[in-house]
RNA sequence: GCGCCCUUAGCUCAGUGGAUAGAGCGUCCGGCUACGAACCGGGAGGUCGCAGGUUCGAAUCCUGCAGGGCGCACCA
């Protein structure tokens, strides 16, 4: 709950209470109250609907219900006015000096501004890219990784404790394709009869991995058995990929606290006590959700609204990724005890959520596990598709995507729509660098205002303007003179900060942010084409407008920090 | 066939119960002898896919239909 919003329903609630002790108002049942922001500025700061609900129990019209609750809404200092408009709506105008107050507040907080306590010190755990390590990234990974970073910010800043975590698959038949594909080109490169595994994967980056292992190793592998080269090989061409994918998302300022094995799943405890997966197998015996079919065991998730049963261990004794992921989600809410787990996967793996969360249910932390579930991204160029594939080795990946627009573009664009909407992302237009690339319109009012600040110090060549304005601006600058409807209005923006990270951390959407953003620059440019700031003439209105862009600043600073996003000073 | 996501201005998209549905781009008109014009102001542009329902009120919730995307393994 906002400071503002709660006192304009208390007062709301005040006057409702006061009208129907004294009489006037006869109310069959209280109605819930609630202040929300208009769409639309001439409507006040702040309006409620108290009297459209309260009609049907006070068997009077809207509006004569709204007349005898805004009688009562006496002249609070916060509130300037109060009016009733359209079918009953009670709008409440907040005064200047509310107003005012909020620039002294971000001064004050700097880049804690608009923190919250809503997470409570929760452990938080946020597991996404977690792609294959067996090929490059796709775009798509890098809207996970742009999605996951931000995300773990954003509840960073509202209070949780948080976690990233990369999840390796390194186990498997996949693991065992790459392996020969990486054998089949080392001994082509060898001079070697070969022929290429039917399933094996084609891409220019195989070679490059053979090629490395050749240079280094020579051609004794070629004479060694099959399985004992594929084996080798296998550990040293995972390294070399899980080095390349740390690299490309470091790349775009992403890194990990945990990059967690699925091996380590499979592994038998010490002195071979039971491995995770058959910890937590046995522990969904016990809460009596398994059952044997046709020789297989199966996962009775049905019970908890699953199309249909799901096998954990197959026939031939060996287990289903889904027996690790089951396992790994016990592990994390379990045996490390995060409060919430976040799971950000690609909307192709949308069909196992319902299993997933059955899982986490069966093993007694349902609610725990939130999913959030991203479409993918389609990759333009020129007007023209460009085909993804792990295979034809024609792909634009990830990594050639933040070469060419570079890892601020990237990430803002990544992270401007929302998780549930498809992505097209054009790689021509995010290229340019001009106005037409949002992030650089919000960038821009930053390096603005930086510019501003250096100007009024007299300092133009400083390097950050951080180390001079608090000497610059006295806390107590006297703000009451600025009434200028621009300041006004940018003022209401600022006040909306809190609000929006709330939300968007609620939802589990950045996007809200982006949008922030760029309506806040957008005020500041506003602000700016109106309102002279440094004035040789006027020293106390240059005092108080530094304060306001000095605010604008640490805000525009703060959520571009969130969204992963440089905050320039210069451009 | 079943499930999930999407359908809003020419284009790309915001908007999960409120008032005259918004933004950017594009288009047309206008604004620098003031601190960064990478900026600002204004105009034109809408059957919120279609049809019912719920209620004081629906782009938003429910049902059905249409169109697009992605999935429906003892694969990973």
């Amino acid at each position: 709950m906002f400071a503002v919003q709660h006192l304009i329903e208390t007062l709301v609630r005040d006057a409702l209470t006061a009208a129907v002790d004294s009489g006037e108002l006869t109310l069959s049942e209280m109605p819930e109250v609630t202040a929300e922001r208009p769409r639309d500025v001439s409507h006040g700061d702040w309006a409620t609907n108290v009297a459209m609900r309260a009609s049907k129990a006070a068997g009077m019209p809207p509006r004569q219900v709204a007349e005898i609750v805004s009688a009562r809404m006496s002249g609070h200092p916060d509130v300037a006015a109060v009016e009733i408009a359209g079918p009953g709506f009670i709008n409440i105008r907040l005064s200047n000096a509310a107003l005012q107050r909020v620039v002294v507040e971000a001064r004050a907080k700097g880049l804690d501004f608009g923190r919250s306590e809503i997470g409570a010190g929760r452990r938080v755990q946020v597991e996404f890219v977690s792609a294959n390590p067996v090929g490059p990234m796709h775009v798509g990974h890098g809207r996970w990784a742009a999605l996951g970073d931000s995300l773990a910010r954003l509840l960073g800043h509202v209070g949780y404790s948080v976690e990233r975590e990369f999840y390796v698959n390194d186990q498997g038949v996949q693991m065992d394709v790459f392996a020969e594909s990486v054998a089949a080109r080392y001994l082509e490169l060898a001079g070697r009869e070969v022929v290429f595994p039917e399933e094996g994967y084609r891409g220019a980056y195989i070679t490059d991995i053979a090629r490395e292992i050749l240079a280094e190793e020579g051609e004794s592998w070629a004479d060694v058995p099959a399985a004992e080269r594929e084996s080798y090989f296998k550990e040293k061409a995972y390294a070399q990929v899980l080095e390349h994918l740390k690299h490309v998302l470091s790349g775009m300022g992403v890194t990990f606290d945990v990059w967690f094995s699925e091996r380590t799943l499979h592994a038998p405890g010490p002195d071979g006590a039971p491995s995770a997966i058959e910890r937590a197998l046995a522990r969904l015996v016990e809460a009596g959700y398994i059952y044997e079919h046709e020789g297989a065991t199966w996962f009775r998730s049905t019970d908890f609204g699953d199309d249909k049963d799901r096998v954990l261990k197959k026939a031939d004794g060996s287990y289903t990724y889904f027996a690790a992921d089951v396992a790994y989600h016990w592990n994390k809410l379990d045996e490390r005890g995060f409060d919430l787990v976040i799971d950000i996967w690609g909307a192709d793996h949308h069909g196992y959520v319902k299993r997933m969360e059955a899982g986490v249910a069966a093993l007694g932390h349902p609610g725990k596990l939130h999913l959030v579930i991203g479409q993918l991204v389609n990759l333009f160029s020129n007007g023209e598709v460009v085909r993804m594939s792990k295979r034809t080795g024609e792909m634009v990946t990830f990594e050639d995507l933040l070469d060419e627009v570079g890892p601020d573009a990237a990430r803002y664009f990544f992270l401007r729509r929302s998780t549930d909407q498809a992505l097209d992302f054009d790689i021509a237009l995010a290229k340019e660098q001009s106005s037409d690339n949002p992030v650089f319109y919000v960038q821009y009012a930053h390096a603005r205002i930086c510019s501003i600040l250096r100007k009024a110090a007299g300092d133009p060549d400083a390097d950050d303007v951080a180390t001079f304005v608090a000497g610059l601006i006295p806390a107590d600058a006297d703000l009451s003179i600025l009434t200028a409807e621009a300041e006004l209005a940018l003022f209401r923006k600022l006040a909306e900060f809190s609000e929006i990270v709330e939300l968007a951390a609620a939802g589990y959407a950045p996007n809200k942010l982006t949008r922030y953003a760029e309506e806040l620059a957008a005020s500041f440019h506003q602000f700016y084409t109106v309102c002279k700031v440094v004035d040789p003439d006027a020293p106390e209105l240059t005092v108080a407008r530094l304060a306001v862009v000095d605010a604008i600043r640490t805000v525009l600073e703060t959520v571009l920090g969130l969204l992963g996003v440089s905050a320039p000073q210069r451009m």
